[in-house]
This record gives C-alpha cells, structure tokens and sequence, in this order.
RNA sequence: GUGACCGUAGCUCAAUUGGUCAGAGCACUGGACUGUGGCUCCAGGGGUUGUGGGUUCGAUUCCCAUCGGUCACCCCA
C-alpha cells in the first residue's frame, strides 16, 4: 500500500465540512472589511524566503521544503504567505492602488518539521495583509478583524488576545533594546539554562519567553522593552490600544510576545487557546514597516497575521448528524426495474439542474433495502417508480420522516419536489 | 534534529508467564421480509498481527533495525 507522505493529512468528508465552515467565516469577515482575495503560487524561489523571512531563522535555516528544479534553480514550497504575497504586491505594481491595499489569500503551506500535534508538513493558513498605511487605527482594526472572525466561529470567549510592541528598527529603538538586553542576559547567564544562554547571543528577544522555571527570576528582571521605545512607538501602541478598546477588544498586553520571525516591528499580536497542547497559538501576526521595502519595493508599510486552520478545526464541535447532511442528497430517486430507471432518469437530471440534489438506485434492490439506505443518507423524501406507476405515468413521492406519501404525475414531478423546498 | 510512548480487520479494541489466539463490537454485503425504511435474527467478505531480520520446536507476545502514529523539546500558525 501506497501511504501519505510524512506529517501530510486527507481531510475526510467527515471534517471537511468543519473546513468549509471556516473558509467561508473568513472569507465574509475580511471581505466585510475590505480585502479581497489574491491567489498565490504554492512555490518560490528559494531567495525570496531567505530575505523576506531572514537568513538566522530557523524557518530558513532547517524546515524549508527546498529543492533545485530541473532548470538547476532553487525553489521552496511556501513557508508562509507573506513572503510571497508581498512579491506579487511588488510585482504587479499594486502599491499604485488606493491604500491601505487589503488582501487575504487562503492555502497550503510546507515546513520541514517534525509532526506533533497542531503541527504538520503540510498545514493550512488564512493569510490577511494590509499595505501601505502605518495608522494604529490600522493595526487595531486589523486585530478586531480577527477576534471577530472567531466570534463568528462561536469561539472567541475560549481564545485570548495579546498584544505588544517590539519597536521600531528604523528608529533604532529595538536594536538599543536589543544590546541592553544581550548585555543583561549575559551578566546573568549563570541564572540561565543552557538554552538561554544561547538564545542571548542567536535570538535574544526569544529568550523571554522561556517555560522553565530556573530561568524566571532573572526574566522577570530583564530590562522591559516598553521601557525602550522611542517616542513615536510608544505613541502607536498607545494608540493602538485606544482604538482597540474603542472597538471593544478585550486584550492583555503580553511583553513576552516576541514573535519568531526578523521582520516583525511594533505592533504583534497573537490568540491564543488553553485547549490545543503545546502549540497554543491559533493565529499570530504583526507589523512589518521594513519588508516590503527589503524585498525591492516601495518603502510602504504593512500589517498582517495568520490563522492555523487545523488548529481552528480542532477547537470546533462536530458537526451533529443533520449539520453533516447538510450537502448529501436531499432525494433519493427509488426506480424499481430496468424500465423504471430510465423512465426516471430525466426528472432526476430536471431536478439537479434546478439545483436540488437527488440519488438514484440502479434499480437491482429491493424497494426495503433502498428505503434503508434513504434513511441512513438522512433525505427528506424518496421518489418511487415502479412498473405499476410507470404504466400510469406517475411516481410515489414519500416524506421519509412521516411515512406519508402520494402519488405525483411524472411530467409535475419536478415541480412537485421542487415545491416542497426546505423541507426537503 | 533530540527524547518518550505506541503500531492486531475500514473503525474501536481483545488474545492468561511465547503454545489452535487470529477474535469481538461497529461498519459493509446478502438472506429471513416476491413492491415500503431506520428494530431484530442469521450468514458472508475482509488481516502475510506496519515492514525486514533475529532468538525459539513454536512469536501478536521476546530482541534489533526500519517505516509510520502520538506527545514533548527546538521552533512556530
């Protein structure tokens, strides 16, 4: 037997409508906001991760999906779709538009990892971006945008809402944070574990957001980046989070959300859930003011999260047995012989194409067995037609939770059903 | 990449210290019920016990390897 590859999943008819669930949510929530979907390429050249997401990360450095094609160039299946969504804006010249430029895109994306629960090879992601605009209304909106997506989802009251400023590289008040804080991990690096230790000297920020124990004392006394901000980014958190309680946000301010990618300056965001393990982010993002204009295009600004779909699929109830049925036949056509069949089966195509869906039986069961499987697939009504009926020109219309049925000319059958409407 | 636990029918799981132990329930197909269902009863199909080696008279059971699953670390959505 041929299995799936590592770490890859089929989603089952079962949890695909839990799928559909969230896509569409999505995709009334941000279109409600005024973004418009874009579709991106599933791979890129390898060089536009390395830069846009940044060469130290470990996403770059040891779980991209990258392999030489047979022209002998480098490509990678998308890690993430920021990267990629900012090269289309940049290369299609979308920075003309009126902005801030909204989009959002939907998809598959890859990471060499190793699966574990909440996280796999292949794994899927709402992507929202917002260009060329560094308003905080902007970043609150973007924020609200997304609690609101949950709420939809009858979810937000399980999730949590984080926020915090990183500052800004530009005005240089990250970098001196930054120095400030490698110096005092260092002083302290006997108070650390070992992780820490190197984490001071690879990816500082991360180091404040370590679960052990030991190495909370000195944490919790580490120079606070608040403390750090400039003038301007203090006001834009400040800011941010007046607009965000103006749209009733409930948030938490998390100074130990340092989020894991090179790009991300001021304002980053993440929800997160008590129910999922390990992996207790369900969508996170941020701002990024320096990106765009590090891939080679204008210096405009931008804002953006993304959603872990299975990890929102996880945290939604199945779906009851009515709610699944939902997209199964809703008529079952019973034709009892060979003659019946096809005397029946133009109604039946009558019937799809005005959009009702219908099952037929091949006509080699007995009617018992047939009614058994019309129940089990949960229809409303089976049309019967037996050699009786099709020498009168009639079929038998029975609603299946009732028992009732009665007789419908065949020529009146379509619009009999069709009559019957919801309820069927 | 590291570690722990796990791998028997489509699914959920049994199989006494290695000795008819390859089974049950659900699901599926057919019959009882010659054209009226969701109940019941009966029967049937389906497994080289993840794979490959090893120990043994004999391995689902013990050992090794490998693949996969799960969870955690690293990191991250």
């Amino acid at each position: 037997m041929i299995r799936s590859v590592r770490g890859v999943h089929d989603i089952l008819p079962a949890e695909a409508g839990k799928w559909r669930r969230v896509e569409r949510a999505a995709r009334e929530v941000f279109e409600a906001y005024g973004y418009e979907e874009i579709r991106l390429p599933l791979f890129e050249r390898t060089e536009l991760f390395a830069r846009g997401i940044g060469e130290a990360t470990d996403i770059v450095q040891k779980e991209m999906y990258t392999f030489d094609d047979r022209s002998g160039e480098s490509v990678t299946l998308r890690p993430e779709a920021t990267a990629g969504l900012l090269r289309a804006y940049i290369e299609h010249g979308l920075h003309v538009l009126p902005k801030p430029v909204k989009l959002y895109t939907l998809g598959a994306m890859f990471r060499y990892e190793r699966p574990q629960a909440g996280r796999y090879r292949q794994f899927h992601q709402l992507d929202v971006e917002a260009l060329g605009d560094e308003h905080a209304a902007l970043d609150a909106e973007v924020i609200a945008m997304l609690v609101e997506l949950f709420r939809r989802l009858g979810l937000a009251d399980r999730l949590s809402v984080e926020v915090n400023s990183l500052g800004d590289e530009a005005s240089g008040c990250r970098p001196r944070y930054r120095t400030e804080l490698v110096a005092y991990l260092r002083a302290h690096a006997a108070g650390l574990c070992e992780e820490c230790r190197e984490r001071a000297e690879k990816n500082p920020l991360r180091a404040l957001d370590c679960k052990r124990p030991e190495c909370r004392p000195v944490l919790d006394r580490a120079p606070a980046l608040g403390a750090f901000l400039c003038a301007d980014c203090t006001t834009h958190f400040a800011r941010t989070r007046e607009y965000l309680a103006a749209l009733g946000v409930r948030h938490v301010v998390s100074p130990r959300l340092v989020r894991g990618l090179d790009y991300y300056v001021r304002t980053t965001f993440e929800l997160t859930t008590a129910e999922l393990g390990a992996q207790n982010a369900i969508a996170g993002g941020g701002r990024y003011d320096g990106l765009i204009k590090l891939l080679g295009g204008p210096p405009d600004p931008g804002i953006g999260f993304a959603v872990g779909v299975e990890r929102v699929v996880q945290l939604l109830p199945d779906a009851d047995r009515e709610g699944s049925a939902e997209h199964r036949a809703r008529v079952f056509v019973i034709p009892l012989g060979e003659a019946a069949l096809k005397g029946v089966l133009p109604a039946a195509t009558a019937l799809r194409a005005r959009g009702v869906a219908v099952e037929v039986g091949h006509g080699d069961r007995k009617l018992g067995r047939e009614l058994e499987r019309a129940g089990r697939l949960g229809v409303g009504h089976v049309v019967i037609v037996g050699e009786a009926e099709l020498e009168r020109g009639e079929a038998i219309v029975k609603e299946m939770k009732s028992g009732t049925q009665r007789a419908v000319k065949l020529g009146e059958l379509v619009e009999a059903l069709l009559a019957l409407g919801g309820r069927a």
